[in-house]
DNA sequence: AGAAATTCTTGATGTTGATCAAGTCGTTTT
DNA sequence: AAAACGACTTGATCAACATCAAGAATTTCT
């Protein structure tokens, strides 16, 4: 409101050194020395707003991003009018991977809400990794386990039911809020119904209708974008699909 | 059958200079001298059959493979018994690249008919990318190809109709085929009509009627392996989904 | 605060593609 | 050549999930 200043977040100097998702993140297996290179090159901009678009497809690629706070959904927008979501994305996650490719952004990314990022100007980043062998590394692994992701996906789509799909997406974010040290069990989805249901291949009463579902069987309790997983094990049993799940269950 | 060597073709030199794939693999836009560097950590070896595998989920991973002729299967041994056909590669197709993340082949491999490779060791691949900025320029934007790659499968398998799954499956080998200097309209395809189906999301029932639908639409002629791409822009049209097919149908 | 617009839920109905079953064709084995 | 096997095709039936429709709960707008 007034326009002195008193204390501004901006002064603060981030670093990935001090970050606490640098193990999760770029600087993984790196030296000190070597993170402290890579910070050089990094930018932190303000932050993003829900609906802001950190890029669109069709933008010329410059950087990757890590999301340092908030989420993000990545989405190709396919011809006849409709999306494909790709992916959300959490904090410590690198998106723009798939713009390598011909420098030029093949989908678009959307903040689900108040998002922080770093932004890694890319040709910098390849020339530092040409010097730095084990950023080098690192970006060979990342670049690799990306596609690692990707084909888990194709499985889920390909073959998986409508329960197992479900099942699968929460304990996603179940161990991804786990790793940022969050409850595995109780958490915020920041997307919608629309949106779980585009990513999963699925109608959206038909992820509606599996949240009841779930619910009635115990296995979680839900209020809106609240989630509350209540039997872990037993989503786990229903994600090996073949109804292994009735086996696990004890019989009363 | 005799020992005496008469012609052996152990003893011609492959190099990647010759190489009629060389601008659909790794040394695209790679200078001769490059190429030549490049070319002396690749190993040739023989032939495998049909029904070999060229590794197996789990396996330790040494090196990412280039098909130089045949066609390779990937797929995923997925817990309970079945499998998940990943995708089918044909000449100039790198395959391995999912197994850099952790040195270890997180799917299998398996030759669909007689099929050479050359072997890059990944360990020399990447000492030798450090030192050569158009080689790790060329390997980021594989990994990022093969990324985007798999996401435009995932749009496939979340959101399109069977008729516009086998469509794209039949454009998309019709367009390499191509690439490579054969017919885009006539061409024997390596697999069978179960693999199809698994790689597709459909059962392998969907995949021959539709076959045969599109044959008396007049769409292709096909006999077991042999198909013959009759009306490419309509199969175009089909992959559009949203029945745009009619409306460049010409009207009578 | 009240109205309008979304988002989510729930029910009824419909369609696509899976599953089950049988038969044909082609290839391999003996 | 006959038999056995596997790949493919075709038909009949079924189930899972989509679509259509309406209402409830929330959020956004003015």
């Amino acid at each position: 409101m007034t326009s002195r200043k008193v204390v501004s977040f901006e002064n603060i100097k981030v670093a990935c050194k001090n970050c606490s998702l640098a193990t999760l993140c770029l600087p993984m297996g790196l030296t000190p020395d070597d993170v402290e290179r890579l910070d050089c090159i990094i930018k932190r901009g303000r932050p993003y707003h829900r609906g802001d678009h950190l890029y669109r497809g069709g933008d010329k690629f410059h950087s990757l991003r890590v999301i340092t706070s908030g989420s993000v959904k990545t989405y190709s927008p396919n011809e006849d009018g409709g999306e494909q979501v790709l992916g959300f994305h959490l904090p410590g996650e690198l998106i723009g991977l798939d713009a390598i490719q011909d420098d030029c952004h093949t989908c678009s990314a959307i903040a689900l809400e108040t998002t922080a990022v770093c932004e890694i100007p890319f040709s910098q980043l390849e020339s530092l990794s040409a010097i730095m062998p084990s950023l080098q590394h690192q970006m060979y692994r990342l670049l690799s386990r990306e596609i690692g992701q990707d084909t888990e996906m194709l499985t889920l789509l390909g073959k998986k039911s409508a329960e197992e799909r479900l099942a699968t997406f929460l304990l996603s974010f179940s161990e991804r809020f786990k790793q940022r040290g969050f409850s595995a069990s109780d958490f915020f989805l920041s997307m919608s119904r629309h949106e779980i249901g585009n990513y999963l291949g699925l109608a959206v009463e038909t992820v509606s209708r599996l949240f009841t579902r779930f619910q009635d069987e115990n296995l979680l309790r839900v209020e809106r974008k609240h989630v509350q997983l209540l039997d872990i094990p037993r989503l786990y049993d229903i994600v090996q699909g073949c109804d292994s799940a009735k086996s696990s269950q004890s019989r009363v």
